[in-house]
DNA sequence: GCCGTTTTCGGCCCGACTGTTTTCAGTCG
């Protein structure tokens, strides 16, 4: 079995956390840390593109690291990582991930007392015998204590859409205070990933000492993990992390670019203005010591002669050349999407009627939304079979004869069989306006049967939509083992269309997965699997997804009209 | 270990906060 991108990343990363704790250049760590990044980032499998392609042209990694690569391909080993666990003990990168320790007090610990792991910092901290050691206090022992006892609680990356509900709290919160001129929500959850590690937000005020104050008072916050004039941090209940940070208006703009990140995107930038003889920091872009720009974001580009990149492009995936290019992408808004394709009504899991949701989706604005409930074969959900489908292409036909200001598909989620088949008989899916059709059994199978699996049921002529298509939930399931770029050219071949599943738990297709349907020209529909009218909503969130994922209106399905639409289901 | 419109050597993003210090190193984002 071929070695995964995953897996060489993982060589790497340990490789990175080795190196770091020996002292090594930290420019040194840092390119293997950017080595993780690219690959894992990569979507395509290294393994396979090893015999054809030049490693080298991949961002960041050079004639060494394509070696090693290669040697992992060909081993599954690394001795360069062999090397380095002979004189550093690999259980001290745990010790490595607690907040404030990093690697030159794992070394310190190392060294002066045999600390090689968690269990073992514990006693010696309750032993009293790490404040005396140099560098360390009483206070860093306290603290050390602290993170083990809390650790693993809340420290997992929520949901953008948990997020979203905190951060409304804190900017109604600091918003109140008639000092705040500007306020915005910056870090990961402005770049809409679909998980974030904490919130940042960002304040321009005449009064910093007093919104500070008022933060760390705020109903919901457990501990002050760092309070100063310009920058405070704070735990809530639950674990989230929020991060304020105040600001002159002047440096408002470069300031909100520095927190939006990515930290990578941002070093990619600064090289850029480097190269153009001018630095880029928090407060503005300058040319020997004078600002020449930082009160919006736009005159931040505009300094370095560049279009505004939006914030979820700024992962360093290309954004930056692709700007001085003039080819950034016009990302697809909430405003282009035309219908929702992907629902579940009472007739099975689903808690609403068809007229209801038909309604619901006619006030959101839409022209169109497809009835998709599940087959027979999922039992759990109540699916349906040939004779219930048929009951139910009747009452939408009648529907659509009585409403005038939406359209109804007749549809169905159809389950892909463990052998590709589909779970209804051709007799009934062609009276049906298309299909999404999608895996709820057989999570299991090898990565390549399950690949083939997936290609048979999209070479019947009825396959229309594959349904979240690697059917992993967020912090709770992975996707199964399925070769999804193959999966991608077999779509682009057959004229199918890949699922961008909105609900929040799913965000599948994922982002880089996303990129590359466009790259292959396939198109992808954006559909929120609602069972409940409310969930109309999560359109927002595949929205998200998808802009994150380069998409521009042309690339999805469902901001066409219902007669371009009507081509696409005939394949 | 990577990279090059200035470079194949010599740089590599940049600043805030904390704790342990008497001027700063380490950590973090």
């Amino acid at each position: 079995m071929p070695i995964r991108n995953a897996e060489i990343a993982e060589f790497f990363k340990k490789v990175a956390d080795l190196l770091e704790i020996d002292g090594a250049n930290p420019f040194r760590v840092r390119a293997y840390r950017t080595a993780v990044r690219t690959i894992s980032s990569l979507g395509h499998e290294i393994s396979e593109l090893i015999a054809h392609k030049d490693l080298t042209n991949l961002p960041g990694i050079g004639k060494e690291l394509a070696t090693k690569i290669k040697e992992i391909v060909a081993t599954g080993r690394l001795s360069k990582l062999e090397e380095l666990e002979k004189r550093i003990p690999p259980e001290l990168h745990q010790v490595l991930k607690l907040p404030g320790l990093g690697p030159k007090k794992v070394k310190v610990l190392y060294d002066q007392l045999n600390i090689r792991s968690l269990p073992e910092l514990e006693k010696a901290a309750r032993r009293e015998k790490i404040r005396s050691l140099a560098g360390f206090g009483k206070k860093s022992e306290e603290r050390i204590l602290e993170e083990i006892e809390q650790r693993g609680q809340g420290k997992e990356r929520i949901q953008w859409i948990v997020g979203e509900k905190v951060a409304a709290s804190f900017i109604e919160y600091l918003t109140a205070q008639p000092s705040v001129k500007q306020i915005d929500m910056a870090g990961s959850f402005r770049r809409r990933q679909e998980t974030i590690g904490d919130l940042d937000i960002l304040v321009s005020c005449d009064t910093p000492a007093q919104i500070m104050a008022l933060f760390i008072r705020h109903e919901d916050v457990q501990r002050v993990i760092a309070q100063g004039n310009t920058k405070s941090s704070v735990i809530l209940r639950g674990g989230m992390q929020v991060d304020l940070r105040v600001i002159d208006s002047q440096s408002y703009g470069a300031a909100l670019h520095y927190f939006t990140g990515s930290q990578l995107h941002n070093i990619t930038l600064r090289r850029l203005a480097r190269q153009m003889g001018l630095k880029i920091n928090e407060y503005g872009v300058f040319k020997e010591e004078q600002r020449i720009a930082g009160q919006t974001e736009a005159d931040v580009f505009a300094a370095l002669k560049l279009p505004f990149i939006e914030p979820e492009l700024r992962e360093d995936r290309g954004e930056i050349q692709a700007a001085r290019q003039g080819r950034l992408p016009e990302l697809v808004t909430q405003d282009d999407i035309r219908g929702d394709l992907h629902c579940h009504t009472d007739e099975t899991d689903g808690h609403h009627s068809v007229e209801e949701f038909a309604r619901a989706a006619a006030q959101m604005g839409y022209e169109y939304i497809g009835i998709t409930n599940h087959s027979q074969h999922l039992r759990i959900a109540r699916g349906l079979d040939p004779e219930g489908v048929k009951n139910l292409i009747k009452k939408i036909e009648r529907l659509n004869q009585k409403l005038d200001d939406i359209v109804i598909f007749k549809s169905m989620e159809v389950d892909i069989l463990k052998d590709g088949t589909l779970d209804l008989p051709d007799s009934i899916l062609k009276e049906l306006d298309f299909t999404i059709c999608s895996v709820h059994s057989d999570f299991r199978l090898p990565r390549q049967t399950q690949t083939e699996r997936l290609i048979r049921a999209m070479d019947n002529p009825y396959f229309t939509i594959l349904g979240h298509p690697s059917g992993r939930l967020i912090n709770q399931r992975a996707a199964y083992a399925v070769d999804l770029q193959r999966l991608i050219a077999a779509a682009a071949e057959r004229g199918c269309i890949m699922e961008l599943n909105a609900n929040p738990d799913r965000l599948d297709l994922d982002d880089v997965h996303c990129k590359i349907a466009k790259e292959f020209g396939v198109q992808v529909a954006i559909s929120t699997d609602a069972h409940w009218l409310g969930h109309l909503s999560y359109m927002r969130l595949g929205v998200n997804q998808a802009r994150r994922g380069w998409l521009e209106a042309k690339d999805v399905l469902n901001t066409r009209g219902v007669e371009e639409l009507r081509k696409y289901f005939r394949r």
